[in-house]
DNA sequence: ATACTATGTGAGTATATTATCACATAGTTT
DNA sequence: AAACTATGTGATAATATACTCACATAGTAT
């Protein structure tokens, strides 16, 4: 059985995947990889209401893989960790995967 | 704005984060990154109850991220791309600069 | 066939997440 | 100061997730 300390840890990278779990989020992170960006440009690249948006970059914040700066008006945001896009090399590997065997599956019918 | 099949990718990629994004899951990942392991051992492992654990395997087969087989009685489940543990070696990274920026908080006291 | 073991599933409840709208705040410009 | 712009937040409703219990299924052993 898992210690607490475990247990702890496990729970804490949860936390951060489901920070990173949500289709809008994953946009925002691939945007922010090529450069800092305010709420308004991301809501306009993600196509979403900025109220909206504002709530899934606090999430980010909160999961520290964004931090942010205030210019002016504008609050910039940025990617705090840039090993996130290892996760995403992961996500489309197993992607990838999935249209192998769907291919597979296609040549048996 | 995203085309449709930026927005599609972006919707798979969150998939599979969601699939992770549970402590009981991590946790069983973790598990099975050190060898297959039927359904009464992953139980045992994470402290939960079989039926519980049967449905967060069901999330993982359902992402691609493990598959199983049966051997008389047992299903044994298998971690099928191994890159997954990437994300978690980025998540590690992120809540070692967490505790980082909390130390220097406490130093600032 | 009966009893047993490992696993999965339906139903129900509890909880968490998300989107939206209206509004609040803070900095900027005139 | 008044109007404007960018951002964040409270309240609500809709939806999705998670856990538990009881039961179903499938393979095994007697």
């Amino acid at each position: 059985m898992l210690d607490k300390n475990k247990q702890l840890l496990y729970e804490k990278q949860a936390e951060i995947a489901r920070a990173i779990a949500h289709p809008l989020r994953v946009a925002i992170l691939d945007f922010l990889k090529d450069g800092d960006q305010c709420v308004c440009d991301i809501a306009e690249f993600v196509g979403s209401e900025r109220s909206n948006v504002s709530r899934h970059l606090a999430v980010m914040v909160n999961a520290d893989l964004l931090e942010y700066h205030k210019e002016g008006l504008k609050v910039i945001y940025h990617l705090k960790c840039s090993c996130v896009t290892d996760f995403f090399t992961c996500a489309v590997k197993v992607l990838k995967q999935q249209v192998k065997e769907n291919e597979k599956l296609l040549r048996a019918l």
